[in-house]
RNA sequence: CGGAGCGUAGCGCAGCCUGGUAGCGCAUCAGUCUGGGGGACUGGGGGUCGUGGGUUCGAAUCCCGCCGCUCCGACCA
Protein backbone atom coordinates (compact mmCIF):
# COMPACT_ATOMS: atom_id res chain seq x y z
CA UNK A 1 0.00 0.00 0.00
CA UNK A 2 1.29 3.20 -0.62
CA UNK A 3 1.00 5.84 2.39
CA UNK A 4 0.12 8.76 0.28
CA UNK A 5 -3.26 7.00 -0.76
CA UNK A 6 -3.88 5.32 2.61
CA UNK A 7 -6.12 6.13 5.41
CA UNK A 8 -3.61 6.07 8.31
CA UNK A 9 -4.13 9.29 10.51
CA UNK A 10 -1.00 9.11 12.60
CA UNK A 11 -0.97 11.56 15.46
CA UNK A 12 1.89 13.38 16.46
CA UNK A 13 -0.02 14.39 19.84
CA UNK A 14 -0.99 12.15 22.50
CA UNK A 15 -5.32 12.22 22.37
CA UNK A 16 -6.63 13.27 25.91
CA UNK A 17 -8.90 10.67 26.20
CA UNK A 18 -6.22 7.79 26.25
CA UNK A 19 -4.81 6.78 29.04
CA UNK A 20 -2.76 3.91 28.58
CA UNK A 21 0.33 2.66 26.25
CA UNK A 22 -1.76 0.77 23.89
CA UNK A 23 -4.68 2.57 23.50
CA UNK A 24 -2.33 5.48 22.75
CA UNK A 25 0.02 3.97 20.40
CA UNK A 26 -3.04 2.52 18.61
CA UNK A 27 -4.70 5.99 18.01
CA UNK A 28 -1.52 7.76 17.27
CA UNK A 29 -0.83 5.42 15.03
CA UNK A 30 -4.11 5.94 12.73
CA UNK A 31 -5.17 1.94 13.72
CA UNK A 32 -8.88 2.60 15.59
CA UNK A 33 -10.99 5.64 16.10
CA UNK A 34 -13.89 5.51 19.00
CA UNK A 35 -17.26 6.12 17.78
CA UNK A 36 -18.65 6.29 21.18
CA UNK A 37 -17.73 4.81 24.75
CA UNK A 38 -16.54 1.55 24.00
CA UNK A 39 -16.57 1.16 20.24
CA UNK A 40 -13.78 1.71 17.96
CA UNK A 41 -13.72 1.59 14.64
CA UNK A 42 -10.99 -0.72 12.81
CA UNK A 43 -8.99 1.60 10.19
CA UNK A 44 -7.22 -0.02 7.74
CA UNK A 45 -4.06 -0.37 9.54
CA UNK A 46 -6.03 -1.97 12.26
CA UNK A 47 -8.06 -4.11 10.64
CA UNK A 48 -4.64 -5.76 8.71
CA UNK A 49 -3.63 -6.77 12.35
CA UNK A 50 -7.25 -7.93 13.80
CA UNK A 51 -7.46 -10.20 9.89
CA UNK A 52 -3.64 -11.40 10.99
CA UNK A 53 -4.54 -12.76 14.40
CA UNK A 54 -8.49 -14.16 13.09
CA UNK A 55 -6.11 -16.08 10.47
CA UNK A 56 -3.28 -17.19 12.81
CA UNK A 57 -6.31 -18.30 15.11
CA UNK A 58 -8.43 -19.67 12.43
CA UNK A 59 -5.21 -21.89 11.20
CA UNK A 60 -4.71 -23.28 14.72
CA UNK A 61 -8.73 -24.04 15.59
CA UNK A 62 -9.11 -25.93 11.75
CA UNK A 63 -5.10 -27.73 12.93
CA UNK A 64 -6.96 -28.88 15.78
CA UNK A 65 -9.96 -30.06 14.41
CA UNK A 66 -12.52 -27.15 15.36
CA UNK A 67 -14.80 -26.62 12.55
CA UNK A 68 -15.52 -23.13 12.02
CA UNK A 69 -19.19 -21.60 11.78
CA UNK A 70 -20.98 -18.25 11.88
CA UNK A 71 -23.35 -17.70 14.49
CA UNK A 72 -25.24 -14.03 14.49
CA UNK A 73 -24.50 -11.08 16.95
CA UNK A 74 -28.06 -10.22 17.62
CA UNK A 75 -29.83 -13.42 19.09
CA UNK A 76 -33.69 -14.07 20.50
CA UNK A 77 -34.31 -13.78 24.40
CA UNK A 78 -36.20 -17.07 24.12
CA UNK A 79 -32.94 -18.77 23.60
CA UNK A 80 -31.21 -17.40 26.44
CA UNK A 81 -34.91 -18.05 28.90
CA UNK A 82 -34.12 -21.48 27.79
CA UNK A 83 -30.77 -21.97 30.13
CA UNK A 84 -32.36 -19.59 32.25
CA UNK A 85 -29.79 -16.54 31.81
CA UNK A 86 -31.90 -13.86 30.59
CA UNK A 87 -32.75 -12.90 34.18
CA UNK A 88 -29.60 -13.55 35.50
CA UNK A 89 -27.39 -11.58 32.99
CA UNK A 90 -26.79 -8.54 34.23
CA UNK A 91 -27.07 -5.19 32.94
CA UNK A 92 -23.88 -5.96 31.12
CA UNK A 93 -26.46 -7.74 28.61
CA UNK A 94 -27.33 -4.88 25.66
CA UNK A 95 -31.39 -5.55 25.37
CA UNK A 96 -33.24 -4.34 22.00
CA UNK A 97 -36.44 -4.81 21.00
CA UNK A 98 -37.74 -4.66 17.57
CA UNK A 99 -40.42 -3.01 15.31
CA UNK A 100 -42.49 -6.14 16.57
CA UNK A 101 -42.04 -5.66 19.87
CA UNK A 102 -39.71 -9.04 20.28
CA UNK A 103 -36.90 -9.09 22.66
CA UNK A 104 -33.52 -9.55 21.53
CA UNK A 105 -29.81 -9.14 22.54
CA UNK A 106 -26.73 -8.33 21.55
CA UNK A 107 -25.03 -11.80 21.91
CA UNK A 108 -22.14 -11.22 24.74
CA UNK A 109 -21.53 -14.83 24.02
CA UNK A 110 -22.61 -18.21 22.77
CA UNK A 111 -23.57 -20.62 24.81
CA UNK A 112 -27.23 -20.61 24.29
CA UNK A 113 -27.32 -20.85 20.44
CA UNK A 114 -24.51 -23.25 19.86
CA UNK A 115 -26.63 -25.62 22.27
CA UNK A 116 -29.36 -25.34 20.23
CA UNK A 117 -27.80 -25.53 16.96
CA UNK A 118 -26.16 -28.91 18.47
CA UNK A 119 -28.92 -29.97 19.57
CA UNK A 120 -31.39 -29.34 17.03
CA UNK A 121 -28.92 -31.06 14.22
CA UNK A 122 -27.72 -33.98 15.92
CA UNK A 123 -29.77 -37.74 15.67
CA UNK A 124 -27.71 -39.81 17.12
CA UNK A 125 -24.81 -40.35 19.64
CA UNK A 126 -22.52 -41.32 16.68
CA UNK A 127 -22.82 -37.52 15.58
CA UNK A 128 -20.83 -36.96 18.43
CA UNK A 129 -18.49 -35.43 19.76
CA UNK A 130 -18.51 -32.03 17.80
CA UNK A 131 -16.40 -28.89 18.44
CA UNK A 132 -17.34 -25.58 16.64
CA UNK A 133 -15.55 -22.30 17.01
CA UNK A 134 -16.48 -19.01 14.98
CA UNK A 135 -14.53 -15.46 15.47
CA UNK A 136 -17.81 -12.88 16.15
CA UNK A 137 -18.27 -9.58 17.38
CA UNK A 138 -19.66 -9.64 20.76
CA UNK A 139 -21.39 -6.70 23.03
CA UNK A 140 -21.05 -6.38 26.69
CA UNK A 141 -22.04 -3.29 28.16
CA UNK A 142 -19.71 -2.66 30.45
CA UNK A 143 -20.32 -0.04 33.09
CA UNK A 144 -16.85 1.54 32.47
CA UNK A 145 -15.09 1.16 29.70
CA UNK A 146 -11.73 1.59 29.04
CA UNK A 147 -7.94 1.24 28.33
CA UNK A 148 -9.44 1.80 25.32
CA UNK A 149 -9.60 -2.25 23.02
CA UNK A 150 -8.59 -3.88 25.82
CA UNK A 151 -11.69 -2.71 27.63
CA UNK A 152 -14.00 -2.24 25.48
CA UNK A 153 -18.29 -2.52 24.86
CA UNK A 154 -17.74 -4.14 21.60
CA UNK A 155 -15.12 -6.84 20.99
CA UNK A 156 -14.02 -9.45 18.38
CA UNK A 157 -13.93 -12.88 20.00
CA UNK A 158 -13.25 -16.23 18.58
CA UNK A 159 -15.07 -18.66 20.48
CA UNK A 160 -15.30 -22.41 20.72
CA UNK A 161 -17.55 -25.39 21.87
CA UNK A 162 -17.28 -28.68 22.27
CA UNK A 163 -19.69 -31.47 22.92
CA UNK A 164 -18.71 -35.04 23.82
CA UNK A 165 -20.27 -37.99 25.16
CA UNK A 166 -18.59 -38.71 28.62
CA UNK A 167 -16.65 -36.68 30.62
CA UNK A 168 -13.19 -38.59 29.30
CA UNK A 169 -13.99 -37.01 26.13
CA UNK A 170 -14.60 -33.65 27.58
CA UNK A 171 -11.45 -33.52 28.83
CA UNK A 172 -9.46 -35.06 25.72
CA UNK A 173 -11.92 -31.82 23.84
CA UNK A 174 -10.07 -29.49 26.85
CA UNK A 175 -6.32 -30.66 26.55
CA UNK A 176 -6.47 -30.12 22.51
CA UNK A 177 -8.21 -26.55 22.64
CA UNK A 178 -5.26 -25.84 25.51
CA UNK A 179 -2.13 -27.44 23.20
CA UNK A 180 -3.65 -25.27 20.03
CA UNK A 181 -4.40 -22.30 22.37
CA UNK A 182 -0.37 -22.11 23.61
CA UNK A 183 0.25 -22.90 20.21
CA UNK A 184 -1.68 -19.71 18.88
CA UNK A 185 -0.40 -17.43 20.94
CA UNK A 186 3.48 -18.72 20.25
CA UNK A 187 3.06 -18.03 16.32
CA UNK A 188 0.98 -14.76 17.50
CA UNK A 189 4.80 -14.09 19.32
CA UNK A 190 3.25 -13.00 22.65
CA UNK A 191 4.06 -15.18 25.73
CA UNK A 192 0.59 -16.07 27.02
CA UNK A 193 1.02 -18.29 30.09
CA UNK A 194 -1.87 -20.30 31.31
CA UNK A 195 -3.17 -19.87 34.61
CA UNK A 196 -5.15 -22.28 36.91
CA UNK A 197 -8.39 -20.41 37.41
CA UNK A 198 -11.46 -20.51 39.30
CA UNK A 199 -13.78 -23.39 38.28
CA UNK A 200 -16.55 -22.01 40.16
CA UNK A 201 -19.27 -25.09 41.08
CA UNK A 202 -18.23 -27.29 38.68
CA UNK A 203 -14.63 -28.01 40.58
CA UNK A 204 -11.76 -29.99 39.14
CA UNK A 205 -8.83 -28.67 37.46
CA UNK A 206 -10.61 -27.66 34.22
CA UNK A 207 -10.52 -23.95 33.59
CA UNK A 208 -7.11 -21.86 32.53
CA UNK A 209 -6.91 -18.06 32.28
CA UNK A 210 -4.28 -17.42 29.10
CA UNK A 211 -1.94 -14.14 30.12
CA UNK A 212 -0.32 -11.78 28.10
CA UNK A 213 2.57 -10.36 30.45
CA UNK A 214 2.23 -6.58 30.68
CA UNK A 215 3.19 -4.14 33.48
CA UNK A 216 -0.23 -2.58 32.95
CA UNK A 217 -2.43 -6.32 33.07
CA UNK A 218 -5.18 -5.89 35.34
CA UNK A 219 -4.13 -9.29 37.41
CA UNK A 220 -1.02 -10.48 39.48
CA UNK A 221 0.39 -13.53 38.23
CA UNK A 222 3.00 -15.68 39.00
CA UNK A 223 4.41 -18.55 37.26
CA UNK A 224 7.90 -20.41 36.51
CA UNK A 225 9.79 -19.87 34.06
CA UNK A 226 9.63 -22.98 32.77
CA UNK A 227 7.06 -22.18 30.58
CA UNK A 228 9.36 -19.63 29.00
CA UNK A 229 11.45 -23.21 27.57
CA UNK A 230 8.27 -24.92 26.53
CA UNK A 231 8.20 -25.35 22.65
CA UNK A 232 4.89 -26.63 21.67
CA UNK A 233 5.33 -26.04 17.78
CA UNK A 234 8.14 -28.42 17.47
CA UNK A 235 6.77 -30.86 19.67
CA UNK A 236 5.52 -34.04 17.50
CA UNK A 237 1.84 -33.99 19.10
CA UNK A 238 -0.75 -35.45 17.85
CA UNK A 239 -4.38 -33.86 18.39
CA UNK A 240 -5.94 -37.45 17.87
CA UNK A 241 -3.82 -38.99 19.77
CA UNK A 242 -5.16 -39.05 23.62
CA UNK A 243 -2.12 -40.37 25.18
CA UNK A 244 -0.01 -37.26 23.69
CA UNK A 245 -2.66 -34.90 25.15
CA UNK A 246 -2.58 -36.51 28.33
CA UNK A 247 1.40 -36.34 27.88
CA UNK A 248 1.42 -32.33 26.97
CA UNK A 249 -1.48 -31.80 29.61
CA UNK A 250 0.63 -33.51 32.16
CA UNK A 251 3.75 -31.12 31.25
CA UNK A 252 2.17 -27.75 30.91
CA UNK A 253 0.15 -28.08 34.20
CA UNK A 254 2.87 -29.70 36.48
CA UNK A 255 4.73 -25.64 35.75
CA UNK A 256 3.34 -23.55 38.38
CA UNK A 257 1.38 -20.58 37.06
CA UNK A 258 -1.91 -18.78 39.02
CA UNK A 259 -3.26 -15.36 39.59
CA UNK A 260 -3.39 -13.87 42.63
CA UNK A 261 -7.15 -14.93 43.62
CA UNK A 262 -5.09 -18.49 42.68
CA UNK A 263 -1.70 -18.00 43.95
CA UNK A 264 -0.69 -21.11 46.36
CA UNK A 265 2.32 -19.89 48.28
CA UNK A 266 2.83 -23.64 49.57
CA UNK A 267 3.32 -24.39 45.87
CA UNK A 268 5.17 -21.36 45.05
CA UNK A 269 7.61 -21.96 47.62
CA UNK A 270 9.29 -25.23 46.37
CA UNK A 271 9.89 -23.29 43.16
CA UNK A 272 13.88 -22.97 42.88
CA UNK A 273 14.20 -18.90 43.55
CA UNK A 274 15.91 -18.41 39.67
CA UNK A 275 12.69 -19.50 38.16
CA UNK A 276 9.79 -17.81 39.76
CA UNK A 277 8.94 -15.16 37.81
CA UNK A 278 6.21 -12.53 38.96
CA UNK A 279 4.50 -9.83 37.35
CA UNK A 280 1.27 -8.41 35.66
CA UNK A 281 -1.21 -10.05 32.78
CA UNK A 282 -3.73 -9.51 31.09
CA UNK A 283 -6.00 -11.73 29.78
CA UNK A 284 -6.59 -13.02 26.08
CA UNK A 285 -8.08 -16.32 26.36
CA UNK A 286 -9.58 -18.48 28.63
CA UNK A 287 -10.49 -22.37 28.52
CA UNK A 288 -13.72 -23.93 30.59
CA UNK A 289 -15.17 -27.31 31.18
CA UNK A 290 -18.74 -26.95 32.18
CA UNK A 291 -19.77 -29.97 31.87
CA UNK A 292 -23.77 -30.81 31.04
CA UNK A 293 -24.56 -26.79 32.54
CA UNK A 294 -26.33 -25.77 29.44
CA UNK A 295 -27.13 -29.32 27.55
CA UNK A 296 -28.93 -30.06 30.80
CA UNK A 297 -30.99 -26.92 30.88
CA UNK A 298 -31.89 -26.91 27.22
CA UNK A 299 -33.27 -30.25 26.83
CA UNK A 300 -29.89 -31.32 24.84
CA UNK A 301 -30.12 -35.28 25.48
CA UNK A 302 -29.39 -38.22 23.18
CA UNK A 303 -30.22 -42.43 23.36
CA UNK A 304 -26.51 -44.00 24.05
CA UNK A 305 -25.83 -47.23 22.45
CA UNK A 306 -27.75 -49.31 25.30
CA UNK A 307 -30.18 -47.31 25.04
CA UNK A 308 -29.66 -45.04 27.94
CA UNK A 309 -30.00 -41.07 27.86
CA UNK A 310 -26.76 -39.13 27.22
CA UNK A 311 -26.83 -35.73 28.41
CA UNK A 312 -23.49 -33.93 26.31
CA UNK A 313 -20.46 -32.68 28.35
CA UNK A 314 -19.48 -29.16 27.39
CA UNK A 315 -16.83 -26.40 27.50
CA UNK A 316 -16.06 -23.51 25.66
CA UNK A 317 -12.89 -21.72 24.61
CA UNK A 318 -12.64 -18.18 23.94
CA UNK A 319 -9.53 -15.72 22.60
CA UNK A 320 -9.86 -12.25 22.78
CA UNK A 321 -8.70 -11.72 19.00
CA UNK A 322 -9.58 -7.23 19.22
CA UNK A 323 -8.28 -7.24 22.75
CA UNK A 324 -4.72 -9.26 21.69
CA UNK A 325 -4.24 -6.11 19.63
CA UNK A 326 -3.60 -4.18 22.44
CA UNK A 327 -2.40 -6.95 24.99
CA UNK A 328 0.56 -7.44 22.23
CA UNK A 329 1.12 -3.47 22.17
CA UNK A 330 1.22 -3.50 25.86
CA UNK A 331 4.02 -6.30 25.76
CA UNK A 332 5.91 -5.05 22.79
CA UNK A 333 6.67 -1.25 22.57
CA UNK A 334 9.17 1.35 23.15
CA UNK A 335 9.19 5.29 23.47
CA UNK A 336 8.83 5.80 19.70
CA UNK A 337 6.37 3.37 19.20
CA UNK A 338 4.72 -0.25 18.39
CA UNK A 339 6.85 -2.61 17.90
CA UNK A 340 4.86 -5.62 15.96
CA UNK A 341 5.77 -9.29 16.88
CA UNK A 342 6.84 -10.28 13.07
CA UNK A 343 3.12 -12.47 12.36
CA UNK A 344 0.75 -9.60 13.46
CA UNK A 345 2.10 -6.34 11.89
CA UNK A 346 0.08 -4.56 9.82
CA UNK A 347 2.01 -4.49 6.87
CA UNK A 348 6.06 -6.45 7.66
CA UNK A 349 7.99 -4.30 5.86
CA UNK A 350 7.91 -0.17 5.90
CA UNK A 351 9.69 1.07 2.97
CA UNK A 352 10.91 4.76 3.05
CA UNK A 353 11.56 6.79 0.24
CA UNK A 354 13.79 9.39 1.68
CA UNK A 355 13.33 11.82 -1.55
CA UNK A 356 10.69 11.08 -3.90
CA UNK A 357 12.00 12.88 -7.22
CA UNK A 358 15.02 11.92 -6.98
CA UNK A 359 15.10 9.03 -10.26
CA UNK A 360 17.22 6.30 -8.41
CA UNK A 361 15.27 7.05 -4.65
CA UNK A 362 12.15 6.70 -6.99
CA UNK A 363 13.32 3.57 -9.50
CA UNK A 364 14.65 2.16 -6.45
CA UNK A 365 11.33 2.11 -4.68
CA UNK A 366 9.06 1.29 -7.21
CA UNK A 367 10.78 -1.49 -7.84
CA UNK A 368 11.15 -2.90 -4.59
CA UNK A 369 7.02 -2.18 -3.95
CA UNK A 370 5.74 -3.79 -7.13
CA UNK A 371 7.85 -7.50 -6.08
CA UNK A 372 7.17 -7.13 -2.50
CA UNK A 373 3.43 -7.98 -2.83
CA UNK A 374 0.42 -6.75 -0.55
CA UNK A 375 2.29 -6.92 2.73
CA UNK A 376 4.35 -3.54 2.69
CA UNK A 377 3.60 -0.06 3.29
CA UNK A 378 5.48 2.27 0.86
CA UNK A 379 6.51 5.61 2.28
CA UNK A 380 5.98 7.56 -1.26
CA UNK A 381 5.06 11.26 0.89
CA UNK A 382 6.93 14.08 -0.10
CA UNK A 383 8.05 14.21 4.06
CA UNK A 384 10.95 15.48 5.66
CA UNK A 385 13.03 12.15 6.68
CA UNK A 386 12.91 12.62 9.94
CA UNK A 387 8.81 12.56 9.65
CA UNK A 388 9.16 9.42 7.86
CA UNK A 389 11.23 7.68 10.20
CA UNK A 390 9.24 8.92 13.49
CA UNK A 391 6.16 7.57 12.10
CA UNK A 392 7.52 3.93 11.08
CA UNK A 393 8.58 3.72 14.19
CA UNK A 394 5.44 4.65 15.79
CA UNK A 395 3.77 2.55 13.79
CA UNK A 396 6.00 -0.51 14.29
CA UNK A 397 6.59 -2.57 11.28
CA UNK A 398 9.12 -5.17 11.71
CA UNK A 399 11.36 -4.33 9.15
CA UNK A 400 12.05 -0.71 7.50
CA UNK A 401 13.63 -0.68 3.81
CA UNK A 402 15.39 2.61 3.61
CA UNK A 403 15.93 4.18 0.44
CA UNK A 404 18.17 7.46 0.27
CA UNK A 405 19.97 9.18 -2.77
CA UNK A 406 23.18 7.95 -1.68
CA UNK A 407 22.99 4.46 -1.41
CA UNK A 408 20.10 4.25 -4.65
CA UNK A 409 22.61 5.35 -6.58
CA UNK A 410 25.28 2.76 -5.61
CA UNK A 411 22.40 -0.11 -5.54
CA UNK A 412 22.18 -0.12 -2.05
CA UNK A 413 19.07 -0.30 0.73
CA UNK A 414 19.68 0.20 4.56
CA UNK A 415 17.50 -2.31 5.94
CA UNK A 416 16.34 -1.33 10.00
CA UNK A 417 15.26 -3.89 12.40
CA UNK A 418 12.59 -2.21 14.38
CA UNK A 419 12.77 -4.20 17.60
CA UNK A 420 16.27 -4.25 17.99
CA UNK A 421 17.09 -1.26 15.81
CA UNK A 422 20.23 -2.71 14.48
CA UNK A 423 20.76 -1.74 10.39
CA UNK A 424 22.65 -3.14 7.95
CA UNK A 425 23.17 -2.23 4.48
CA UNK A 426 22.76 -4.30 1.56
CA UNK A 427 22.44 -4.46 -2.06
CA UNK A 428 18.84 -4.51 -2.83
CA UNK A 429 18.85 -7.69 -3.41
CA UNK A 430 20.17 -8.99 -0.98
CA UNK A 431 17.42 -7.02 1.20
CA UNK A 432 15.00 -8.91 -0.33
CA UNK A 433 15.94 -11.98 -0.38
CA UNK A 434 16.65 -11.38 3.88
CA UNK A 435 12.69 -10.43 4.07
CA UNK A 436 11.38 -12.86 2.34
CA UNK A 437 8.72 -15.43 4.45
CA UNK A 438 10.85 -17.80 6.15
CA UNK A 439 14.06 -16.03 5.52
CA UNK A 440 14.40 -13.66 8.40
C1' C B 1 -23.94 1.91 40.10
C1' G B 2 -21.43 5.67 43.80
C1' G B 3 -17.82 9.93 43.51
C1' A B 4 -15.12 13.74 40.46
C1' G B 5 -14.16 16.34 36.01
C1' C B 6 -14.33 17.87 30.97
C1' G B 7 -16.87 19.44 26.17
C1' U B 8 -13.81 26.25 22.42
C1' A B 9 -10.60 24.77 14.53
C1' G B 10 -8.47 17.96 12.57
C1' C B 11 -5.27 17.20 17.47
C1' G B 12 -3.46 19.39 22.23
C1' C B 13 -4.97 23.61 24.93
C1' A B 14 -5.79 29.07 26.81
C1' G B 15 -9.90 32.41 27.34
C1' C B 16 -14.83 31.59 31.72
C1' C B 17 -13.55 33.47 38.11
C1' U B 18 -14.45 39.58 37.09
C1' G B 19 -20.07 39.19 30.46
C1' G B 20 -18.27 43.62 25.61
C1' U B 21 -17.34 41.28 18.06
C1' A B 22 -12.76 34.05 19.82
C1' G B 23 -6.91 33.03 20.65
C1' C B 24 -2.09 29.89 20.93
C1' G B 25 0.88 25.48 19.45
C1' C B 26 0.73 21.40 16.17
C1' A B 27 -1.67 19.81 11.74
C1' U B 28 -3.56 21.78 6.94
C1' C B 29 -3.13 24.97 2.07
C1' A B 30 0.29 28.21 -1.21
C1' G B 31 5.27 29.75 -1.97
C1' U B 32 10.62 29.89 -0.91
C1' C B 33 14.71 27.68 1.30
C1' U B 34 15.72 22.86 2.93
C1' G B 35 16.43 17.42 2.59
C1' G B 36 19.11 10.78 6.99
C1' G B 37 15.36 11.29 12.97
C1' G B 38 8.42 14.90 13.45
C1' G B 39 13.20 21.64 9.80
C1' A B 40 12.80 27.22 8.89
C1' C B 41 10.55 31.58 6.90
C1' U B 42 6.40 34.28 4.51
C1' G B 43 1.37 34.36 3.46
C1' G B 44 -3.58 32.00 3.75
C1' G B 45 -7.99 28.87 5.06
C1' G B 46 -10.69 26.73 8.84
C1' G B 47 -14.75 27.50 14.86
C1' U B 48 -23.41 26.81 15.11
C1' C B 49 -17.58 27.86 21.63
C1' G B 50 -21.72 19.96 22.78
C1' U B 51 -27.08 21.15 22.93
C1' G B 52 -31.90 23.46 24.49
C1' G B 53 -33.73 27.16 27.45
C1' G B 54 -33.12 31.39 30.92
C1' U B 55 -30.83 36.17 32.86
C1' U B 56 -28.86 40.60 30.26
C1' C B 57 -28.57 46.19 25.95
C1' G B 58 -24.97 42.23 25.13
C1' A B 59 -23.31 35.23 26.97
C1' A B 60 -17.73 30.81 25.18
C1' U B 61 -18.08 33.41 30.03
C1' C B 62 -23.60 33.68 34.75
C1' C B 63 -28.16 30.12 35.92
C1' C B 64 -31.18 25.53 34.78
C1' G B 65 -32.17 21.11 31.85
C1' C B 66 -30.35 17.52 28.41
C1' C B 67 -26.53 14.89 25.53
C1' G B 68 -21.58 13.15 24.99
C1' C B 69 -16.76 11.83 26.78
C1' U B 70 -13.04 10.96 30.63
C1' C B 71 -11.01 9.81 35.50
C1' C B 72 -11.29 7.25 40.76
C1' G B 73 -14.00 3.24 43.09
C1' A B 74 -17.49 -1.11 42.63
C1' C B 75 -18.26 -4.70 38.68
C1' C B 76 -16.29 -7.23 34.53
C1' A B 77 -12.87 -10.42 29.73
Amino acid sequence: MRLSRSLIPTLKEIPAEAQIVSHRLMLRAGMVRQTASGIYAWLPAGLRVLQKISAIVRQEQNAAGVQELLMPTIQSADLWRESGRYDVYGKEMLRITDRHERELLYGPTNEEMITALVRDSVKTYRDLPQSLYHIQWKFRDEGRPRFGVLRGREFLMKDAYSFDLDYEGAVLSYRRMMLAYMRTFQRLGVRAIPMVADTGPIGGDLSHEFHVLAPTGESQVFYDSAFEDLDLNSANLDYENPDDMAAFFQRATNIYAATDEKHDSEAWAKIPADRKREGRGIEVGQIFYFGPKYSQAMGFSLAGPDGSKIIPEMGSYGIGVSRLVGAIIEASHDDAGIIWPDAVAPFSVALLNLKPGDAACDAMCEDIYRQFGDDILYDDRSERAGAKFAEADLMGHPWQIIVGPRGAAAGMVELKRRASGERFELPRAAALAKLQPGAA
